[in-house]
DNA sequence: TCTGGGGTCCTAGGACCC
DNA sequence: TCTGGGGTCCTAGGACCC
């Protein structure tokens, strides 16, 4: 599926997330890049280095989006729209791109701002305009509030955020629980969650790989192969950032977009994908029979630890995988893996989401 | 014509214990 | 015949973000 599209593809209807044929069919001439996570990673990493000259309270949001905490900070630029106008120079000489800018009193509202000029933007939201924004603003925009969120509110009569923060807040959390409470909040601006500083390093809470089959399958050996493969490149992350995982889950979804998830908890903690595949492989008799065959197949490690040092003593297990990680370390992702994973499935370039946080 | 991959957080029900 | 209150852990599903 298409992963961005460029400002000149979305006049055409491309948008991320539709499959690249669709894509293709209303604009043939589209020009289609494959990804190229690498980069990526080391942008985001050069990226955070330009952020953290101007506050250290910063925290990567994503790829390319990061929230930077200026309150203390911007009087050493002259406030803070001269500070933005600086970060904008700095990108734009560093790496010849654009990017757009939202200053606000808090995450939600810059959140907002940034998204309103695009793709070379600079919007300040100031106190006293947050109500003038908002008022006529569709509930969708705000951060948080996706496609389900926008039916139920629009079931009670809320289009807008003026309609959610004049929403009555008890009656709200009466029909939602504590979601509406906080869905209140937001109709009226309000977000006092703090910028969680990179350094305080929030640790990962579950690893996870998932494929979807070139084609739908029935057959037990398919699926049992690739959940193989998945185990393996789950644990191979886990041993590189140094966790272990006590939950095992597997998630299937079969050709009509059903999905079931069946997890277990086990005794100790693993990260080793032999150990993590006889979980998932005996997780697999769970699931609840279905004529469709199957298209998509996940498996992820959750309730993780940070491993302490390794004993002297290994198990086996522990054994093959150390053994396999110093030659891969060494001549590459995959160079030495399980026989029967010689035919090599689809989504190996797959760089670590994490990577990036780890700086 | 279908719909990727990798995460986080929340909810709700049930088991089990004191 | 009916049986409280509080806690933790586990599982399944779903919303949302990029």
């Amino acid at each position: 599926v298409v992963a961005a599209a460029s400002y000149e593809a979305r006049p055409f209807g491309i948008k991320a997330g539709m499959p690249l044929r669709q894509a293709l069919r209303v604009c043939p001439n589209a020009i289609t890049i494959e990804g190229n996570p690498r980069k990526y990673v080391d942008t985001t990493i050069r990226l955070l280095g330009i952020f953290s000259r101007f506050t250290d309270l910063l925290e990567a949001f994503s790829v390319d989006e990061a929230f930077l905490d200026v309150t203390h900070t911007h009087h050493l630029w002259g406030g803070p729209r001269k500070l933005a106008l600086q970060l904008k120079e700095h990108i734009r000489d560093t790496f010849g791109l654009t990017c757009s800018v939202g200053i606000a009193p808090n995450r939600l509202l810059a959140k907002l701002a940034s998204d309103m000029q695009k793709p070379d933007g600079l919007v300040e939201i100031a106190p006293e305009d947050v109500w003038g924004i908002l008022e006529k603003l569709p509930v969708r925009k705000l951060c948080g509030i996706g496609e389900q969120t926008e039916k139920v509110l629009a079931a009670l009569g809320i289009q807008t955020c003026g309609d959610l923060g004049k929403f009555p807040e008890d009656r709200l959390s009466r029909l939602l629980g504590r979601v509406g409470r906080v869905l209140h909040q937001m109709g009226t601006g309000q977000d006092d969650t703090p910028v969680h500083p990179y350094f305080h390093e929030l640790p990962t809470k579950s690893m996870s790989h998932m494929i979807t089959l070139p084609e739908d399958t029935r057959a037990p050996e398919i699926m049992s192969r690739c959940l193989l493969q998945l185990a393996e490149q789950v644990g191979r992350r886990l041993r590189l950032e140094r966790y272990r995982g006590k939950t095992v889950a597997v998630t299937l979804r079969y050709a009509d977009f059903k999905t079931y998830i069946r997890q277990k908890s086990i005794g100790g903690f693993v990260d080793s994908g032999g150990e993590i595949f006889s979980q998932a492989r005996s997780l697999m008799t769970r699931f609840p029979p279905s004529a469709q065959p199957v298209r998509m197949l996940a498996v992820a490690v959750s309730q993780l630890i940070k491993a302490i040092e390794q004993m002297n003593v290994l198990a086996e297990e522990d054994r093959h995988a150390k053994a396999q990680d110093v030659v891969n370390d060494r001549f590459g992702e995959f160079t030495l893996r399980r026989a029967s994973l010689l035919i090599p499935f689809p989504g190996q370039k797959i760089v670590a989401p994490g990577t990036a946080r780890k700086l």
